[in-house]
DNA sequence: GCGTGGCCGGAAAGCGCTTTCCAGCGCTGC
DNA sequence: GCAGCGCTGGAAAGCGCTTTCCGGCCACGC
């Protein structure tokens, strides 16, 4: 088996040209070929079943058609999202798409990052969020820094790293204006499942909603954290109910610690929005059909994997750009009027 | 800016050694290197921040470390627990996946193979599912035996190609069974929400559904096609309504069909399960939080995923593998016992 | 004491492609 | 009529690595 593989130099060959010739001929050149020869080349190169090597190619161009895209967990909605719209973006650009997951460690990521580089991919979209830990951070840094200085591009999702292009969400305002939203339909007590700590997608929006409630003269939210999963709000809704808070409506700060939370309320009795209202956030696409509807901050996921994608591969400037993309209040049914509402 | 990448040769002359002696120490050939002299280059090329261009090795060695992954859509959650299994696996062994995403489009699905050849990737997951046109199956057989005669590997996920591993989920045997424990509901006029026409395993699970109803003495189902999407489902779900059927169990060959249909019986005022009992098939994990819960046939989604990276990635032998996964009918609140049952 | 292996280092030949450089040729312009 | 230019084709030098092959060294055995 496993005939050898059809090479430019036997496409030349078999055509009568030169292998310069056949090299131009086949990956459209600076320089012209002459109909003749051209046609005799694309021909033979048709017939013969010829596809160019691309590790030859990428060895002698010294650059790849490989982009990079690290997410912590495909299974994710969100993730899956962004990287349906990196996907298409690159995939339009001709390029291919190498997919990494972290499983949310990040040291997986600066391994990723690693490989990415000794791969030369072309560039690299950073979904993952970022966290605050300080060593992660350093070494997560230093091997983006090694990455660029080869000559690869870097642009993070809602992470702003030093030096790289970034896609970011409003998560701080889109807390505040669900804060505000969820205010004005009379709650007056309210809880935040918040994500891990060290999460800064999760800190900003618990501090956009915050402030949103600020806003509205109510009394800072009972917070309690859990992981970023759908377990995660699962586990907090039930610590929160065992807390005996009074809260009229809780924010999970995100659709799918939203739905875990449900879950849990439902579980133990509790009617959403009769009880409880609820709201998350991100506005995940497969969950719109759930009963009762989730109340959540759109963002526009796909549109910001294409946006990632679409920084990282234009060149730019030198500077780092930075692409703000507005979180939207949806309203549904997961959140009811608070009819005791008190001042 | 662009620091000159450090190559082998620089590491090889700042530890003061050959060229062949850098290469041995830094991937572990066969050859052995003395103590003295392996950990000099190891230094050196630590302090160098040295790293291989898998470019130039896979040129060198003829083989290159990336596993292709190719789906219809990522954001579908089928197919994301699906890549979840073999990117899994795939990272395990030290490779790289290449996520390619067909969009529903046949000859994407050769564009890929075509891609991932010319990478002379190690191996390729096809996940999508197969039609039953004859010319793209052709074009798509021909691109796989082009594939493997170069040396590469071929595992299909519940589509039989002619001479690849293939892991088969039971979707027959899923929808019989499926269809049987609705029987034992009560129910007795069903109706299916089908993919299209030409999907293999729609069509598989309905003729499953048909023979289960059959083993049941009931009579044939009413079909309806749809897109194998959400959308597909709500469609589907409204022109079954709009045709008056009195069927009191409808059977969507997909999950995320069903979700579409219930939304639409939803808003039609139909309720779930009392006016009308709903099934899917696959009991993706995202979904597993719907109200009310979705029967359905439960499928092992990641694990397929591995199972077929893993058959993928060691040799075997000359001959095609196949691995069945049995599903698993799962009855949750979706489905009620039909009161009027009549004989 | 010398022949014979076994080991380990290094030189060098590729892997398949791109791209520079050069040679040849037909034109134009004076 | 000839210098010079622009254009096309080919030879060849890499790109960064792996791996074969060879040569030198040491240890061992007779």
């Amino acid at each position: 088996m496993s005939a050898r593989q059809v090479t430019l130099a036997e496409v030349a060959k078999q055509a009568g040209v030169s292998l310069a010739t056949a090299s131009r001929v086949l990956n459209g050149s600076t320089r012209q070929v002459s109909e003749e020869l051209s046609d005799r080349v694309l021909r033979t190169a048709e017939q013969l079943g010829y596809v160019p090597n691309a590790s030859a190619q990428a060895l002698a161009r010294n650059s790849s058609s490989l982009v990079g895209l690290v997410v912590h967990d495909i299974t994710d909605p969100y993730f899956s999202c962004i990287a349906a719209g990196v996907t298409r973006v690159a995939e339009e650009a001709g390029l291919v798409v190498v997919l990494g997951t972290t499983g949310r460690r990040p040291e997986r990521e600066v391994e990723l990052l690693s490989t990415l580089r000794a791969h030369r991919a072309r560039a690299v979209v950073l979904a993952g969020s970022r966290t605050t830990d300080r060593a992660s951070q350093a070494r997560l840094a230093a091997e983006i820094d090694a990455f660029t200085e080869q000559g690869g591009r870097v642009a993070c999702v809602s992470q702003a790293k030093l030096g790289t292009d970034t896609v970011v969400p409003g998560n701080r305002a889109g807390g505040r204006a669900l804060a505000r939203a969820l205010a004005e339909l009379g709650h007056r007590r309210f809880a935040v499942l918040g994500g891990p700590a060290e999460l800064v997608v999760a800190r900003d929006r618990l501090a956009g909603f915050k402030a949103g409630l600020a806003d509205a003269g109510i009394a800072p939210p009972v917070v309690v954290n859990g992981a970023f999963t759908r377990d995660g709000g699962y586990e907090a809704a039930l610590e929160l109910l065992a807390s005996k808070s009074r809260a009229t409506c809780v924010f999970a700060v995100t659709d799918v610690m939203a739905m875990g939370a449900m879950a849990a309320l439902r579980e133990r009795g509790v009617r959403v929005p009769e009880d409880m209202s609820i709201a998350g956030f991100d506005d995940i696409p497969t969950l719109r059909d759930t009963v009762p509807a989730l109340s959540t901050v759109r963002l526009p996921l796909e549109e910001m994997g294409e946006i990632a994608a679409g920084l990282v591969l234009d060149a730019g400037g030198d500077e780092a750009r930075t692409v703000r993309v507005a979180g939207e209040v949806v309203l549904r049914a997961s959140t009811g009027h608070n009819i005791l509402a008190t001042t």
